[in-house]
DNA sequence: CTTATATGTCCATAATTATTGACATATAAA
DNA sequence: TTTATATGTCAATAATTATGGACATATAAG
């Protein structure tokens, strides 16, 4: 991920009920939810609730399909895991964490080590 | 972390400036860098970095330490790990990634369970 | 003691972002 | 086909955030 992308997803997740909406996605899983239900459950205005989710997926952190009169929106949980692998890739001393490949090819880890020591300038191992 | 910290954490990293003088103390590690290196090195009147410096300090992104007549900021990497931790724990599917505690206390860990599409994790700056 | 350096604070202004009423479009229901 | 529902777009305004000149403070150097 480039520095512009991290900026706008950060952008995106800094305003409260965009996180919030992105966090109901989140738990709505690959169904998704409904841009009404997520207004209702916001108790934000359509419109200014449609300015929000254009910008989360402006971000790529959502995705929508259309279904019936309804827009069906999505946590987009790939992007969401290339910002954490950004974040630690780009914004975390590789003495504190590192992110690799494990064994098993699908599945990549993040390992923080010794990271509430942020004092220490020796990383005694 | 409470949506509050992340919000003012996700909003302290979205703006250019801030995000690129956190990357520049993530380098540095735990040494820091002066404010007058990191106006020097951006760009950056320092007055207006003093500005986004103590946004990042607000949001604990940051500390800085007095050292004669310079003030020495230095990357937060606790907070950081934090706010990863909120990422995973709060905004991924726990299907995607998982966090937890290695059985050394010092070392906590994030697995992406990568069910679909194999993640590369080369480092694109 | 005087001057230069490093940095912060204040404030006015510029720039950006968020909100919402009014209107538009598309689909489903009656 | 008429009406209700779901959602988006537009535009004006409100709210928030960023910028940088002028000034303040604190430390070091001469």
């Amino acid at each position: 991920m480039k520095l512009q992308n991290a900026l706008t997803a950060f952008d995106a997740l800094s305003q409260e009920t965009r996180l919030q909406a992105f966090r109901l996605l989140v738990e709505a899983g690959p169904q998704g939810l409904a841009a009404g239900a997520i207004s209702d459950a916001l108790g934000i205005p359509h419109n200014t609730l449609s300015f929000h989710l254009t910008h989360l997926s402006q971000a790529k952190l959502v995705t929508s399909r259309k279904e019936g009169r309804s827009i069906i929106y999505m946590a987009n949980f790939e992007q969401m895991r290339d910002l954490i692998a950004f974040m630690v890739q780009d914004c975390c001393s590789s003495d504190l964490a590192r992110l690799h490949q494990a064994e098993n090819a699908d599945c990549a880890v993040v390992e923080f080590v010794d990271c509430c020591k942020p004092q220490s300038v020796n990383t005694e191992s």
